[in-house]
RNA sequence: GCGGGCGUCGCCAAGUGGUUAAGGCAGCGGCUUGUGGCGCCGCUAUACGGGGGUUCGAAUCCCCUCGCUCGCCCCA
């Protein structure tokens, strides 16, 4: 036997088995995203590097070490992209759509980022996100958030935290940051290792640290919230009771810091704790500065991105809905060379009629066919045998009932029968 | 990139140095050459992730390697 091919690591089969769920995530999604009056955008999945390092941040761990990034043919730095917003964005400047006014869009599909796997985490993996382009109405982050929070209830999720945090405008937190790192620089002694190696690299990570050393020194550092402007404290203010009006409950983390470079304002996490360390199934907030970044016109815009592999542990786990494909509604038993060549084009009749037909290839005894029947879970079976084929008859045997007769038909009567419309 | 755990048939799983490596489920064949669900019998070509070593002898011990998994970092 030839040596077995896996497939790279990170990279996961969704089995048949497991697609119903993702099918049904995903219906309930765009069902959403219609009430929303939200539309859809697709973009590619291969991007130029270049966007990416402009648009999450050359410092960001996800562009500095988690990107799949190769040259082309043509000596193209691409990525196949990290995330959606950054996409998104390119495209809307590309072709102008915040011309014909605010963009309400959403998207969805495979994202890739060069981790190590763990639980929750892929190297391919899924995402849908919403992106609410050029309203900068505080109500249009309490929007955002809503439409996420009720797409989790619709598909019957609970035990799910929302927290929020602002972050300010841009100023506000470089001001911020610059405070803070002098704070902890005079501190350095006191952080845990982990801790004194982000102070320069991502200090408001050390805000979030898991130390409890750290965590207890921490009640003494400068806080985000007394550096934000008045207006910036306001349009918070502003967030939190529209979420309040929604009874939308939440939590406000000041910790709770995104990791890439262009979020500004509002920024929030939806969690579960039943899913070990890699909690967060929905993360967003506002991204002002990004569209001017990426070569548009200053536009304000809201967003949040859904990591599907999450739900989809979080959906299994509460069994919400079956995870098995349906059975067909009729399963066709034949055999004989006249009988196989007559099923197949009956099949295809049936199936052109708007019935699930499962047709048995295997020529074996009745017998076995009518086991495979059984068990495929169809509730008829059609049995054609040479006799059948000769006078242009189908035996039609209920396989679920008590007393169900076989009964010779015409074909054309089949789907009549199956309906519930027995036409004798 | 750094730690911990684990790798026996498609799936679950016994076995921890000694004749042919249990068992269950699934699959396939037969008992039953045109009627299933139950039952019985049999099969899945020497299957212990791979390589090397120790030993008279290794799935069992040692080394290396690959993979999976959980966690750190970071993120959805």
């Amino acid at each position: 036997m030839a040596e077995t091919l896996q497939s790279l690591r990170g990279m996961v089969d969704l089995l048949p088995e497991q697609i119903a769920l993702w099918q049904h995530l995903e219906a309930v999604a765009r069902e959403q995203f219609r009430r929303a009056g939200v539309r859809e955008i697709r973009t590619p999945l291969l991007e130029a590097t270049e966007l990416f390092a402009r648009g999450i941040g050359e410092a960001t761990d996800v562009v500095g070490k988690e990107m799949y990034s190769f040259l082309d043919r043509g000596e193209r730095a691409c990525t196949l992209r990290p995330e959606g917003t950054a996409s998104v964005v390119r495209a809307v400047i590309q072709h102008s759509l915040l011309g014909q006014g605010p963009q309400r869009l959403w998207y969805g599909g495979p994202m890739f980022r060069y981790e190590r796997p763990q639980k929750g985490r892929q190297r391919q993996f899924h995402q849908i996100g919403l992106e609410l382009l050029g309203i900068g109405e505080a109500r249009a982050d309490v929007e955002a958030i809503a439409i996420a929070w009720d797409l989790l209830e619709a598909l019957g999720l609970d035990e799910l935290t929302l927290e929020l945090n602002t972050l300010g405008t841009g100023e506000d937190r470089a001001r911020y940051r610059a405070e803070l790192v002098r704070w902890l620089e005079a501190h350095l002694e006191e952080l845990d290792p982990d801790s004194r190696n982000r102070v320069h690299t991502n200090p408001l990570r050390v805000l979030d640290s898991k130390d409890a050393g750290t965590q207890a020194l921490l009640a003494g550092a400068p806080q985000l919230g007394d550096a934000l402007s008045g207006e910036s404290h306001e349009r918070f203010s502003r967030v939190r009771q529209g979420l309040e009006a929604l009874e939308i409950p939440f939590r406000i983390n000041p910790c709770l810091v995104r990791g890439l470079d262009y979020y500004s304002h509002t920024a929030f996490e939806i969690t579960s704790t039943h899913l070990g360390a890699q909690a967060t199934v929905c993360g967003g907030g506002r991204y002002d500065g990004l569209v001017e970044q990426l070569g548009g016109p200053a536009t304000p815009a809201v967003g949040w991105a859904l990591g599907l592999e999450r739900l989809v542990l979080l959906l299994a786990q509460r069994q919400t809905i079956p995870a098995n494909s349906p059975p067909p509604d009729l399963y066709v038993v034949n055999r004989g060379e006249a009988a196989e060549a007559w099923a197949l084009a009956l099949t295809r009749n049936w199936r052109l009629a708007g019935l699930a037909v499962e047709l048995d290839l295997s020529g074996a005894a009745f017998g076995k066919q009518f086991k495979r029947a059984d068990r495929s879970g169809a509730p008829w079976a059609a049995v054609i045998g040479d006799s059948e084929a000769a006078e242009g008859v189908v035996v039609l045997k209920d396989l679920r009932g008590e007393a169900g007769e076989d009964r010779r038909l015409k074909p054309e009567a089949v789907a009549e029968v199956l309906a519930g419309r027995p036409q004798l």
